[in-house]
DNA sequence: AATCATTTTTAGGCAACTCTAAAAATTTTA
DNA sequence: TAAAATTTTTAGAGTTGCCTAAAAATGATT
């Protein structure tokens, strides 16, 4: 039996290893999940004996296949959660983490797979990131950033690499969000900021900090 | 802030004071939550306290206002999820008790009001058990069981007072299920089994204890 | 290579919730 | 009403997951 706890280190621990950055290094996992240094040690070496995550002492953790099996189904059951918050629910993305964050512990393999067929089996949630299917499966996360975007080129907004609430609200505001078409002006060498037409219609000026932020597909 | 088990002991304390028998004795509680007496006596100490049951030794525990707000707030989500879980997933009646169970204590009231409303402000469950509204008023749960109806008389199911899965399969089996219209063709005093006509079809034999356990309403 | 800074681990402890076993209180029964 | 049976509480302890403080290992710097 899996506790919540330990759900949240193995999530911690896949995505730490995915953005690659050395990886879930003690310090790494520790500041992910707000807690002491000592208290993932702990947690370590616990997984570790259940054989969910390789461990030595003093080198970053990584996941078995067991645990990367769990860390998906916690990853596929909040993104799913997340999908039916915005879209029956009607919350708003920056509204939802919290929830999921909550709903994603809910043990029913009957619930999630009804679910995932009442929401018509989604491809990604709300925030763009790719929704794992029954067996696991995964698609690829974008890769094409808005900072990428040559001048006078077009493409729609497909997700976003930073989930943080005020960044979510500041997209709202300025209309960036996911579906939006956005044609590239005009981009500032000094501080690569950068003038964007938003879905045919205004012009508006982005830092670097928003742009490398988004998610784009080429049209 | 209330945890995960000192709401699942309210909420054994409030159904146990609902069907009156004695009320929430240390022994009725500990059976009901499948734990032992000195857990119980533990924690009505503590929810005590916290001013949320009034308890001194070697009595039945009570909810304070404060305690039964939240009994009833708990009870609120888990009705509203069961509801969602038969009508928008599906589900069989008696395969949603579980997962309610785990459900019921996400905490959002966000949550709860938009599930309530996507949900059109169901007032029953799937049982027939009545959903409190958000500010905790909760009709009075039905009275009139089957085994109440005069010989000759119709009536309508409208809940079950028990709620064990052999229970609900068996219902489900013989079609009497929440909305089926029933008429006492006959009753036997030896036993107090009945023949009833089930949906103005065909007639069959129930138990006393089936009889006893449906609720009903007179057409 | 030796020192310094940082990271990680160890050691000891705390809070929530549970348990068993034994003691105390209450209720039932004769 | 006294003994027996039952219920409830107390005492002491275990588990999980977290913490602080100190020690140990690693890595960076000169």
């Amino acid at each position: 039996m899996i506790s919540l706890a330990e759900e949240n280190y193995l999530k911690a621990i896949y995505s730490l290893n995915q953005i690659q950055q050395g990886g879930a290094s003690t310090n790494a996992v520790a500041e992910k999940l707000d807690t002491k240094a000592s208290s993932v040690t702990d947690m370590l070496k616990k997984l570790s004996e259940k054989k969910l995550v390789n461990y030595t002492k003093y080198q970053p953790a990584s996941l078995t296949n067991r645990g990367m099996a769990i860390a998906i189904d916690v990853i596929r059951k909040h993104r799913l959660w997340e999908f039916f918050l915005v879209e029956k629910l009607k919350f708003k993305w920056d509204e939802v983490h919290e929830i999921a964050e909550q709903l994603e512990h809910i043990r029913s393999s009957a619930l999630v797979d009804r679910l995932d067929s009442f929401l018509e089996y989604p491809k990604f949630d709300p925030h763009g990131d790719p929704i794992p299917d029954k067996e696991g499966r995964i698609n690829k996360i974008h890769d094409t950033v808005l900072s990428a975007l040559p001048i006078g080129e077009e493409a729609h907004i497909v997700g976003v690499k930073e989930h943080s609430n005020s960044f979510l609200q500041y997209l709202d505001a300025v209309k960036l969000v996911l579906g939006t078409r956005v044609k590239l002006i005009n981009r500032f060498e000094f501080d690569q900021s950068a003038i964007v037409q938003v879905a045919g219609k205004e012009n508006i000026t982005i830092s670097f900090d928003i742009s490398k932020n988004l998610y784009i597909k080429f049209i």
